[in-house]
RNA sequence: GCGGAUGUGGCGGAAUGGCAGACGCAGCAGACUCAAAAUCUGCCGGUGGUAACAUCGUGUGGGUUCAAAUCCCACCAUCCGCACCA
């Protein structure tokens, strides 16, 4: 009996592939393009759940090279990072050292999956000569006002002593280390992202994206319209600035909320109220933001001063609370407490009049007992805007208040641009020159890359210094553009930055003269495909989309969105957990790819469950598509060498399966592709048993199906039957079917009365309506109802007899 | 609090409104074997029945339909995202 040696078969297929590649470009196919998310070099290398990505992408790659195009599937290293710089603080080691040997270890298990990576492409963010454009386009940005300086109370992480961006703090801890996160006051670099909010909110729309994630970033960016209201302060020339997205209720505002850190706020408080206003600002200012997040009791406290609603002429009180957020908006709201709920509980707290402005039927229904927030009823209460319809004053106001001369259109964004800036050691140095004359002046293109210097602490001071400081030689320059003594920028770029674009440069990694060129970009770019976790929904990828915005901005691409698909895989979980070593549930894929061979783990990882669902890892299962190719091997080897002629009940089988199998793949239903092959091989294999063999043909087109998945017994069967060339050489493409050959002859029919199954019959596959209800009535027999109100037919399903 | 996803045998899961539990794991029985492993065959949701069969059954409760895991309404649980953005 034939044995499948899987660590032969595989061994004998990876050194083939080595030595005549495949997916080559011939310049006449057409080019797809699909990416794995790069992985950071970690020292722990990868499991079973990384795998499941690389697995996926895969796949869908073969496939798309069997359908006829060149395929670009690179791969790379996100390698500047804490992980590293941690360690090189413990040992003293360069983070370059660990790096390297974390990527060769990385790198050969990556090899194991024998995806059909171009290692040619292959980049790393920690490579000069790569930083070297990361570099460039910063200058880029600084030279179009987008890069700037700024000095202002930034997010600060005291456990990795570095600033963080809006989107690295998550439920106001860091997404790194999980430390609350505190803030500082710091000059900061920063990217204006914001320039770019309506473009990166508007253009998710046509993006093949799962919904989840294009609502994480749109609520993410936030984007609303409204008007600025100016409310004068009674007895004084100054005036406050309020923000509101209901100015349709600008009637039944009867107090105006500032926050504790506005401009305004200490300097409102009359006479009387300085004592307790100023013991509430300095409260407010030293509540961390995870307890003002927590703490939905409203508090708050008089100012003791009064402002004059335009609209109306009315007195009301100014108050200060921190359930108003300083930097949203002008960090001054109205307050409409009849049709907001948090006016309204601070309303009813602190007894402020609540009046109502709006009716669903016109009828005022106070006392109200909560707030009324729909954008829907009659205004009341309102002077001249009583009996217009709220919903249409909602979008009108903004306008008539602009004529008004007391306020003007506005909208608002809760996208902050990026704090750009790092205190740490192991990043891309921020090529800018700080001229006591010039100011910032960005490091010129000939002087790029702008090399990180190696330094004896790699320790964050903690002060706000990156260690760079500490290096006098490399601090001290030149400017560059007027040759005085000079100081370099000694922060150093978020992880970000290399991954922002780094999908560009695969298509043209040795480009010495541009990030990339635009012939090449033209040709290869966009991504048509990504793979990856759903984790960086708001990170990653609207930073990639934003840096993809601006190159094309200046003339580098010539498209404004990198990546037209994106799938986002479930997690692989243990025991109820993601896998980490420190919970110690890592799934090492090393010993399955020994025991059981690189094929059946390829297989098991999509048959655990639908790829964009989390899944629960059990290792027995994998004995499972283990068995399945070793009954494949048997049954193409056995017939391999014979000359058996196709059948017709064989030509059908061969038929439904690839309708199935493409069907399957094409739906991205991965998990009931891999069940689909075991379900037909078990029908092929009985077929032949009964008719004593199987054709040349049906083994070539299992072998061709099968090759995306487990591409090295693909190949060895593909073999077997007399072929030369590889199932990837180019000259094979995948199946069509033809459906006339898959239609059976005849059709089980299940017969039900009243929706119950009663019994079922067989009947030919042209019978007609009346044929078959007719025949499904006689098999009834005395379970026939003596009175039938109705007979449905569903052809080739179902019978139901309704009595 | 708001939004989204998920909920089906012992387990992973399958099912264009049309036979619930495909496929696989685990388990049980048998064949082969001195024996074991491997392999092959059969069984494998609950209850009643020797069986044919009947009956219940897809988180809970309603509804629509000849027919519901699937559609609608309300609720429960778990996970994820957002969280005073005015």
């Amino acid at each position: 009996m034939a044995v499948y040696n899987y660590s032969a078969v595989e061994k004998k297929w990876r050194a083939k592939w080595e030595v005549s590649p495949i997916n080559i470009n011939d310049g006449k196919k057409p080019k797809y393009y699909c990416l794995d998310m790069f992985p950071y070099p970690s020292g722990t290398g990868l499991h079973v759940g990384h795998w499941r990505g690389y697995v996926i992408s895969d796949v869908w790659s073969r496939y798309q090279m069997l359908k006829g195009h060149y395929v670009i599937h690179p791969m790379g290293w996100d390698a500047f990072g804490l992980p590293a710089e941690n360690f090189a603080i413990k040992t003293g080691q360069h983070p370059e050292i660990s790096t390297k040997s974390n990527i060769e270890n990385i790198k050969r298990q990556i090899k194991e999956i024998s995806a059909v990576y171009d290692w040619d492409m292959e980049i790393n963010t920690t490579d000069p000569e790569y930083y070297r454009w990361t570099q460039w386009i910063f200058t880029r940005m600084f030279k179009e006002g987008l890069a700037y300086e700024k000095e202002m109370p930034i997010n600060w992480c005291p456990s990795c002593k570095t600033g963080l961006s809006n989107e690295e703090v998550v439920d106001g801890k860091c997404e790194r280390c999980g430390e609350e996160v505190t803030k500082k006051n710091l000059r900061q670099w920063m990217l204006k992202i914001t320039a770019y909010a309506d473009r990166l909110l508007d253009d998710l729309d046509d993006l093949e994206w799962p919904e989840k994630v294009k609502k994480m970033q749109s609520e993410w960016i936030g984007r609303s319209f409204g008007a600025e209201v100016d409310f004068k302060v009674k007895g004084s020339d100054e005036s406050i600035t309020v923000y509101t997205t209901r100015p349709d209720t600008l009637h039944g505002a009867t107090f105006i909320v500032l926050a504790p850190e506005h401009s305004l706020a200490a300097g409102l408080a009359t006479p009387d109220k300085k004592k307790d206003v100023e013991e509430y600002i300095y409260k407010a200012s030293t509540r961390s933001n995870v307890d003002r997040m927590q703490d939905k009791d409203k508090t708050g406290v008089f100012t003791g001063s009064y402002v004059i609603n335009p609209i109306n002429g009315k007195e009301i009180p100014v108050w200060l609370s921190d359930y108003v957020l300083a930097d949203y908006g002008t960090g001054a709201i109205m307050c409409v407490p009849a049709h907001d709920s948090r006016d309204f509980d601070f309303a009813t707290k602190f007894e402020i009049p609540i009046v109502q402005v709006i009716a669903k039927d016109g009828e005022a229904s106070e006392p109200l007992t909560e707030a009324y927030t729909e954008a829907e009823g009659i205004l009341i209460n309102s002077g001249d805007w009583n009996g217009l319809e709220s919903s249409e004053l909602k979008n009108d106001a903004p306008d008539i208040i602009e004529k008004m001369g007391i306020g003007k259109k506005r909208k608002n964004y809760k996208l902050r641009d990026w704090v750009f800036s790092r205190q740490r050691y192991w990043g891309e140095p921020i090529p800018i020159v700080h001229c006591p004359k010039c100011g910032a002046v960005a490091v010129p293109d000939d002087q790029l890359p702008l090399t990180l210097p190696d330094v004896e602490k790699y320790e964050p001071t903690g002060t706000g210094e990156s260690p760079l400081a500490a290096i006098d030689e490399w601090v001290n320059t030149t400017c560059p553009q007027c040759g005085e003594a000079a100081k370099r920028e000694t922060n150093t770029m978020p992880q970000w930055a290399g991954s922002s674009w780094y999908f560009l440069r695969y298509v043209d990694v040795h480009n010495e003269n541009e990030p990339v060129s635009r012939q090449k970009a033209d040709m290869y770019l966009p991504v048509d495909m990504y793979v990856g976790g759903v984790e960086h929904a708001v990170l990653h990828l609207l930073y990639a989309r934003f840096y993809t915005k601006f190159l094309k901005d200046i003339g580098v691409v010539d498209f404004s969105e990198p990546f037209k698909r994106l799938f986002n895989q479930g997690m692989i979980v243990k025991d109820g957990a993601k896998m980490s070593k420190s919970k110690g549930n890592v799934v090492s894929p090393d010993d399955l790819v020994r025991d059981y061979g690189c094929d059946s783990l390829r297989m098991y990882e999509l048959f655990v469950g639908p790829p964009d669902m989390d899944a629960e890892w059990d290792d027995s299962g994998i004995d499972g598509v283990f068995r399945f190719l070793n009954r494949l091997y048997r049954l193409c080897s056995e017939n391999a060498g014979k000359d058996f002629a196709l059948t017709d009940d064989m030509n059908r089988l061969k038929n439904q399966m690839i309708f199935e199998i493409t069907r399957r793949i094409e739906s991205f239903n991965l998990n009931t592709v891999i069940s689909g092959f075991m379900e037909f091989n078990n029908k092929i294999i009985d077929l032949a048993a009964k008719q004593g063999g199987i054709d040349k043909e049906t083994i070539k087109t299992i072998s061709v199906l099968l090759a995306p998945f487990a591409p090295h017994i693909a190949e060895e069967i593909f073999e077997m039957t007399g072929e030369t060339e590889s199932v990837f050489s180019g000259n094979i493409s995948w199946p069509d079917y033809d459906e006339a050959a898959m239609k059976e002859n005849s059709m089980e029919v299940v017969v039900q009365v009243n929706g119950k199954v009663r019994t079922r019959i067989t009947v030919s596959a042209d019978a007609d309506k009346d044929a078959v209800i007719d025949h499904a009535k006689e098999s009834l027999g005395d379970k026939l109802p003596e009175c039938i109100k109705k007979e449905i037919y569903i052809p080739g399903k179902i019978v139901n007899i309704v009595g």
